[in-house]
DNA sequence: TTATATGCTACTGATATCGTAGCAAATCTC
DNA sequence: GAGATTTGCTACGATATCAGTAGCATATAA
């Protein structure tokens, strides 16, 4: 099962610029990302307390994720801890906390 | 082809909690929401101009995201002018700018 | 030695997305 | 007013991704 490589001027779906921001956009577009990075805004997660937390996803689909995030340098595997934020990822999740502010509002006017 | 409702307090995949930040990790976290969010954040863009500006996605998925956007009151058609954000909209969207700017740092990491 | 926890892989069926074709309505063009 | 073009979509088969369950291998615990 080939994982996409996430690299500046690189291709990715539906953009063949390679630029950051669309880097981005595909990486947290993918199905569960978000949440995966969003349950790790705590303390570090083992392999199937991620699994739990994200609401029972089939583990192969986590193992992608998990992959590929690891790949954009976003979590890190640590030893008899789990997974967890690299300080990347908690920047991108640091910038992430306005949106979760917004969604309180949003959710209002549905 | 029936389009998930988005409202608070109903399940979103992944969660049954109904929670105003999983609804929004939900949208957000579909296909191509993200990206044609992004290539609205300037002047409103007709159906075609739309999919043309994210790379020619089908329209079949366009129009799926499309009545999910406008059904979250995050995008609406205006006559004469075409898909555009609304006020919703473009706040989420100015939230988002902090990280386009994440990302460039983050893209020399890789 | 058995039991339990953990990180994962394998497999199958369901769902989502892609890619192309094309239709119906509205608007131009002559 | 008869094409021609533009626009917003729908249909459909092919492919990719995801879900759901089972289970294996290693490690540690009892």
């Amino acid at each position: 099962m080939a994982i996409k490589a996430i690299k500046p001027g690189k291709a990715v779906r539906g953009s063949t610029t390679g630029r950051p921001v669309m880097l981005m956009l595909d990486l947290l577009g993918r199905r569960w990302v978000l949440r995966i990075l969003w349950e790790l805004r705590g303390e570090a997660l083992n392999f199937r307390a991620l699994q739990s937390a994200c609401g029972g996803l089939s583990p192969s689909v986590l193992n992608t994720r998990l992959a590929e995030l690891r790949e954009a340098h976003l979590v890190e595997q640590r030893p008899d801890e789990g997974y967890a934020l690299t300080a990347s990822g908690r920047e991108l999740l640091n910038h992430m906390t306005p949106l979760t502010i917004w969604a309180e509002s949003w959710a209002k006017t549905l």
